[in-house]
RNA sequence: GGAUGGUUGGCUGAGAGGUCUAAAGCAGCGGACUUGAAAUCCGCCGUACCGCAAGGUACCGCAGGUUCGAAUCCUGCACCAUCCGCCA
């Protein structure tokens, strides 16, 4: 959400940041509806001013003075619900506008329709040499009985899996790797939940408009897709304290997605499934560009290095206009080469909001000044698994079926090859 | 799942239909006194919206209702505490 002051003074640069994502937004119906909202609460006001008059002036009135006011106040009474029933729908129709107003684009950020049109940044590594003809992740697991689609989705349904020994102790040992490359950085490791509230995923910008992309139980709560919604909403509606350092949390939890529009998509392996786990990057900081511009860089390293750790061929991009949320001002994908695919595959997404987040989440500090400003946020992917697996199985399998374990990751594998025979 | 009691400013906590413009204390800020500090004394000390300003309005967990008037009464919901039941 942004400041509607905001919004009143730089309605163009909103609208033509609302184009360059491809969004549709209703500026001008807004301004309009914020017209009438001014108007009412005036009138209102002034109303409740004389309310608060009269009422004064029965205590002290007596017998036919007093019932005369009464009266009077009746009257008054009956115009009052009428201008807070109409104020209360023009405000039904301004918070459901103001929702829908994207953030602005960074000038940074590429044009472009969707993500074929994002743009390499960064290139690491070249595409991975064999010499003979790789596999895919799901024949390698399968061959190697290190993961159960089959019976996954027997159990599951469609996109279930089942990970099986080795394949087990790998992602362990993605997590704990993951673990303590970035605390290392400076992050605090933080286990959340999953199961949240209604409010985490408005304040997070996933809701209203991703209603379908979201799992709901009975009771009213959603599955989160991603850490980063509970992480956020832990200090909602509070003051934190960034007077000496910005919050850093490292936050580990399952992560459950319908991928409601994604039904044709990667529908075998492990590249694209309903429940997974993740580490993500979430950090609160002062309401300064150039804080968030520093630490969006940072965060996206952060992940980079762990890459690099792991050994796996990668290239940066930076979201062109069009592949970007609403309320993100600049993106970087993070994509990592996938063999069996011959193409890179997004393993990580990190992004910058302004206090588009904090604003939905009334989480503000106390400046320099004393004042209270809302704060910036940005949150980027540590690691995911099991789709990291896919990376780590395809690049580093050998002609003999087997896989060799990252180097990184031999100390938490306790093996340096998956799959020899014995072993 | 059942029962009971709660939710008031940064914190503790009074408040029970009409100066609530929310007592008091603590913490914090400014000042006096002091070589400095402590103690003491004086003053200040919530947020948001509208307004050039004067000022006005709202907020006592949230949402409704009753009333001329609600922190206070009623209803629903959320959360907290304790007990019972169930349970990894």
């Amino acid at each position: 959400m942004l400041d509607i002051h905001f919004i009143r003074e730089n309605a163009a640069l909103i609208k033509a940041g609302a184009t360059k994502k491809h969004m549709d937004a209703d500026i001008d119906g807004l301004l309009a509806v914020d017209d009438e909202r001014k108007r009412l609460r005036q009138e209102l006001d002034a109303k409740r001013a004389e309310q608060n008059r009269r009422s004064n002036e029965i205590q002290i009135a007596k017998g036919a003075e007093r019932e005369k006011i009464i009266e009077a106040m009746q009257h008054l009474k009956n115009g009052m619900a009428e201008s807070e029933e109409r104020l209360k729908n023009v405000m039904l129709e301004w918070q459901r506008l103001m929702l829908t107003v994207p953030n602005i684009p960074d000038m940074s950020v590429p044009d472009g329709v969707d993500d074929a049109d994002n743009v390499e940044v960064k290139k690491w590594g070249e595409p991975t040499a064999f010499g003979f003809a790789p596999k895919d992740h799901i024949d390698i697991m399968t061959a190697l009985d290190i993961a159960d689609f089959g019976r996954g989705a027997k159990v599951a349904g469609f996109r279930g899996y089942f990970l099986k020994g080795d394949g087990v102790l790998l992602a362990n040992a993605v997590w704990q790797l993951a673990l303590k490359h970035f605390s290392a950085k400076g992050l605090s490791p933080l286990s959340v939940p999953s199961l949240v509230r209604r409010e985490a995923f408005l304040g997070t910008g996933y809701l209203p408009q991703g209603e379908d992309d979201l799992y709901k139980t009975q009771d009213g709560e959603y599955l989160a897709g991603t850490a980063e919604v509970a992480t956020m909403a832990y200090y909602m509606n509070e003051t934190i304290d960034l007077s000496k350092h910005p919050v850093q949390f490292l936050s580990f939890s399952p992560c459950f997605r319908r991928e409601a529009g994604a039904h044709g998509k990667d529908v075998r392996g492990l590249i694209r499934v309903h429940e997974f786990f993740k580490w993500e990057q979430v950090v609160l900081c002062k309401a300064e560009h150039d804080e968030s511009v520093r630490l969006h860089e940072w965060l996206n390293r952060n992940t980079e290095e762990f890459i690099e750790l792991l050994g796996i061929p990668y290239h940066t991009v930076a979201n062109c206009g069009g592949d970007l949320g609403l309320g993100q001002v600049k993106k970087y994908d993070i994509e990592l080469w996938v063999p069996g695919e011959n193409t890179y595959r997004e393993i990580s997404s990190a992004s910058y909001f302004h206090d588009f987040q904090t604003r939905r989440l009334n989480i503000r500090y106390r400046d320099a000044e004393g004042n209270l400003k809302f704060a910036h946020s940005l949150n980027s992917t540590a690691i995911p698994t099991p789709r990291i697996l896919v990376s780590i199985i395809e690049n580093y399998q050998q002609a003999d079926g087997t896989i060799k374990v990252p180097e990184a990751l031999v100390p938490y594998v306790g093996k340096s090859v998956i799959g020899e025979a014995g072993r």
